[in-house]
DNA sequence: AACAATACGGAACCTGGTTCCGTTTGCCAA
DNA sequence: TTGGCAAACGGAACCAGGTTCCGTATTGTT
């Protein structure tokens, strides 16, 4: 959306060579950073690592926000995209939502703190909050609606916020061995199923 | 309980009248400025807010979590006793569940960032999780085990790690409309409830 | 080779938590 | 009532981590 028009990248108006360098250095580093430290790691640690000033990191990477993206935009990418993948070979739209669910868990808690980050209220964190949500909740909502259409869930499920809870769930998973963040989300989308002989216990 | 078996206080190796008043008076201060900017509210605005210096209020509540704590025993205590009477007063052991869930989700969504606070990994709320913890889980475990036993939840669910769970929907739940942290947790505990015409699945 | 634009480094600054110590205050005993 | 001393106080100072800013170095172009 950011794209001129042309070949690949967009409207660059072109970038130094050691621009370019430094900006995928500091990737690799803040990588590893975040996986020896956790996404909290300080800013600093990050530019030892990379072998930067601070200001370096800064320039490229405005807010930390933006370093996390950039990092695990891959991994995000690839999760929405296993959405409509998985809604198609799945027997059922809800055992599609289940597993797209359980995609994203495994991939939050296995990023030390990231769950805690996305839900931090530093403005810093707002469109890394942001990004998730809008490449993650259409995908979401299309489990969703197909579930419902196939009348296994019960209607009126929100998409955001079923996300921002399985969000919140993962938070403190990684680092508390007694806390099971699977077993939990688990017992949420067991919630969603309409209760099969008992419809006046809905709210 | 902790009375040592005189008249009132116990073995307090008598406290100056000043420092019980400022103990007081730090209460009602911190009470009210979390309230008005949350429990992560600087230090020093409570202390200006009391009317004393920050060696002060370190002194009396050496870390934050020992604040939070004495701001919020009596409703931590009100809640873990209204447990057993749910129990006693409720249509069935799951319905007393949710209702004390419920009641514990209200307590927490209406305290800015509490459930937050609850989460941080700063050593300095260890404390906090660990009271929190220590007064609610038995509570929790006790209405768990008396739906278990009346056949009406799975079994195998841990309290500790359901009334993490809980704590965790909280998150956020002020400060953003789009999300209803009870809607959320009421799912966890529709989840709970035995699959109907599954009887395979009983522990 | 020289110049302008671009990027860099890191000192300096800000915020907020925490410590420390010189001063003040309350309490008791003489 | 007063002298003395431990308890308590206040807040300056320190530490950590994020963020800004600007003089310097590098790049790429003419």
């Amino acid at each position: 959306m950011v794209d001129a028009g042309d070949g690949s990248e967009p409207a660059a108006p072109r970038q130094r060579a050691d621009a370019r360098r430094n900006e995928a250095t500091l990737l690799t580093a803040a990588a590893a950073a975040f996986v020896a430290s956790g996404v909290d790691v300080p800013v600093r640690d990050i530019a030892a690592r990379a072998g930067v000033g601070i200001g370096t990191i800064y320039r490229h990477f405005p807010t930390r926000a933006d370093l996390i993206v950039a990092v695990y935009r891959h991994q995000v990418e690839a999760c929405a995209e296993a959405g409509p993948a998985l809604l198609a070979s799945s027997s059922t739209p809800h055992a599609a939502l289940g597993s797209w669910i359980s995609l994203f868990v495994d991939f939050l808690v296995t990023k030390h703190g990231l769950a805690g980050a996305l839900r931090s209220d530093k403005a810093a964190f707002e469109s890394l909050h942001a990004y998730f949500l809008d490449r993650l909740v259409p995908v979401c909502a299309e489990l969703i609606d197909a579930a419902a259409a196939a009348g296994e869930i019960r209607r009126g499920v929100d998409a955001y916020e079923l996300m921002f809870a399985v969000g919140n769930l993962c938070i403190g998973a990684d680092s508390n061995p007694r806390y099971d963040a699977r077993r939990m989300v688990e017992l949420v989308i067991a919630g969603l199923r309409l209760p099969e002989g008992d419809p006046a216990s809905l709210g």
